[in-house]
RNA sequence: GGGGUUGUAGCUCAGUUGGAUAGAGCGACGGUUUCCUAAACCGUAGGUCGUGGGUUCGAGUCCCGCCAACCCCGCCA
């Protein structure tokens, strides 16, 4: 409720200047203590909107909290515009002023969502003097690795964050900064020629599997044998010169990693822009050149860093950044500043964001800390724009500890949702016979893939993003509680209901609501825009699947006490065009976090 | 040793710039189906918000100390 909030904002405000003009000239009090802090009403019993104001003023305006209510409701009893949207104000507790929405005034808002595509979301406007694009920098697997169970949260959580940052109107670039270049190549292709060299020459000689086979001997082979890291250091050598042969043998294995990881993405309807780390490789000299130039580099221990401002290690220290590595080669962080000058610079020789969003594991904290900061102090981030890291806890089993499979090895990421799948289907199939209900196959299949798949992405969003996670098949697909299941479930009841109204619904209608769950139902409509604006603020897609949870609770509140179809017009009219919008703000809602919807199930 | 994050009901978690009697879900117990998919709805029980101070009209929320868990800490990303 926007607009109604900020109309509220300011004819409080005003109430106040007015009720306490006199007092304020005398002390001379600066505006911003005037803040009316006007909120939702914490409980339902209390209205639509409380004023907090006048228990902060009653030490500035000598008086007590409830006779400064007084005043300011007394102003606003004066004031026709409020009186035309709100019921008197009411005084309560210790100097609380509850403002409770006429019920014209709900009706007015309710139907004029309801011809809002955008259901009430405000969208950006165009505008010419700060750039509208925003960077969301997510997933980022490892060229000639499988995607696992760690690749989760960033692929679901970005996906989301840049779906409703989509929706309200910035151009988003979705980049997977994928691991495709450094030593872990020069590693793989020393292995290879040894081991199976038509891989480097011939396309889909080997499959992913054996790549990462490959990838562990590789690994072992790098830390045991001395002439084996040598030759492995002098194949990265070649490949960062551009050698013909390395370059090519690159280029296979990375499009054979491509493939799975397309698999996957298309599977969880991820659409990503793959730019990796090798992009940024001619960049890397000139990080070097001109941090060098503003005098930020040092060289220490052969190695040429910047020390960090206010951040320190053992023995009170500055920790460093390391730039150029002592035997020459460039590091993450460097390739992490070359790309943030690509992000934030202009076109055609950047992309020209304002904002840029990493969302990576917790872990890597430090790490960006240090990286944004030497971005800063090299003044590479123009004022007004920001880079944000977005961080998200690990993914734990049921026993608190990192997930791992029953050998102890890590999930990959496929198996985990066939797995979802699976138990989507097992458990859609013992229901079907239990009711008694024939489907086809088809629809087994489909049902059985959009709710494990659902299942899997609102576990993960519904939880702050923060703190770790706990994996639970049984619980992200329970059919009570706050899961996937339960939201499409509501959906499927509003599916229901359209299917048999088709020709009810009449146009001109009177709209009339007179029960307590029609109300609660359009109040909580209403706020759907309020929570994408904070979603957007804070990045925090658990706010938006409370929210979703909660509508279908009132929803299905709702449908339990209030007959629809049986329902004598104008109310059954008016009772469908709250179904409607009901199923439209849940799809809608759950569109932005990434997950599919049905008609039945 | 330094830094970060977390600590809220038996379990998993919400809790908005500090606001009224701290909320859900699961699990437990008890009810509801002539009616739009009961994968639902209603009710009951369950809390010294890790701990000790401080700030204030008011603290789960802000500040300081302590305890516990997890993560990071120079040439991997």
């Amino acid at each position: 409720m926007q607009r109604i909030y900020q109309l509220l904002s300011i004819q409080v405000q005003q109430a106040i200047e007015v009720a306490f003009r006199e007092e304020i000239l005398a002390t001379n009090i600066s505006k911003n203590l005037l803040n009316p802090q006007i909120m939702p009403a914490s409980k339902p019993e209390f209205g639509d909107f409380q004023v907090n104001g006048a228990l902060s003023l009653a030490k500035l305006i000598k008086k007590s909290p409830r006779q400064i209510a007084d005043n300011i409701v007394n102003q606003l009893n004066r004031n026709s515009k409020f009186k035309e949207v709100c019921l008197p104000p009411v005084i309560a507790g210790p100097g609380f002023i509850n403002i409770t929405l006429k019920e014209e005034y709900l009706i007015t808002e309710i139907i004029h969502r309801a011809q809002d595509e955008k259901l009430g979301v405000p969208i950006l406007q165009e505008e010419s003097s700060k750039s509208n694009r925003v960077i969301v920098d997510f997933s980022s697997p490892n060229i000639a690795k499988e995607m696992h169970v760690g690749h989760l949260r960033s692929t679901i959580i970005g996906d989301s964050i840049a779906r409703i940052l989509e929706f309200r109107g910035y151009s988003v670039l979705r980049l997977n900064h994928v691991g495709d270049w450094g030593t872990q190549f020069g590693m793989l292709i020393t292995h290879l020629k040894n081991v199976a060299p038509e891989a480097l020459t011939t396309a889909n000689k080997v499959d992913l599997g054996d790549l990462v086979a490959f990838y562990r001997q590789a690994k072992q082979c790098f830390d045991i044998d001395k002439n084996f890291k040598s030759s492995s250091r002098q194949e990265v050598v070649k490949l960062q010169q551009g050698n013909e042969k390395s370059i090519k043998a690159w280029n296979l294995l990375c499009s054979q990693s491509r493939k799975e990881f397309q698999k996957i993405y298309d599977l969880l309807d991820i659409k990503l822009e793959e730019r990796g780390e090798s992009f940024y490789n001619p960049f890397l000299e000139s990080v070097v050149t001109d941090l060098e130039k503003l005098g930020l580099l040092v060289t220490d221990q052969g190695a040429q860093c910047v020390f960090l401002e206010g951040i320190t290690g053992k023995d009170n220290n500055p920790l460093p950044v390391i730039i150029k590595k002592s035997d020459g080669g460039f590091n993450y962080s460097t390739t992490d500043l070359a790309a943030i000058r690509y992000r934030l610079s202009p076109p055609p020789k950047g992309d020209g964001a304002c904002r840029v969003i990493y969302v990576t594991d917790a872990g890597q904290a430090n790490h960006f800390l240090g990286v944004f900061q030497v971005a800063k102090r090299a003044k590479w981030i123009p004022n007004n724009c920001h880079v944000e890291h977005v961080p998200f806890g690990l993914v734990q089993g049921e026993d608190g500890k990192k997930l791992k499979t029953r050998s102890g090895e890590t999930v990959r990421l496929i198996d985990l949702l066939t797995e979802a799948i699976n138990r989507a289907k097992q458990d859609l199939i013992n229901r079907l016979e239990k009711e008694g209900r024939q489907e086809s196959i088809g629809f087994v299949e489909e049902v059985s893939k959009v709710v494990g798949l659902a299942a899997v992405k609102y576990a993960d969003l519904s939880q702050n993003r923060i703190t770790n996670y706990q994996f639970s098949f049984d619980r992200m697909l329970s059919l009570q509680g706050n899961t996937a299941p339960y939201l499409l479930y509501a959906l499927v009841r509003i599916a229901g209901i359209n299917r048999k109204s088709k020709d009810l619904l009449k146009k001109q209608m009177q709209v009339r609501f007179h029960e307590k769950e029609e109300w609660s139902l359009i109040r909580e409509l209403l706020k759907f825009e309020d929570v994408i604006i904070q979603v957007e603020e804070e990045l925090l897609p658990n706010r938006l699947c409370n929210y979703l949870f909660e509508l279908s609770q009132v929803f299905n509140r709702f449908y339990d006490h209030v007959p629809v179809l049986k329902a004598e017009e104008p109310f059954q009219s008016s009772r469908l065009i709250l179904c409607q919008m009901t199923g439209s703000t849940l799809k809608l809602g759950l569109n932005l976090l990434g997950i599919a919807t049905l008609e039945r199930m």
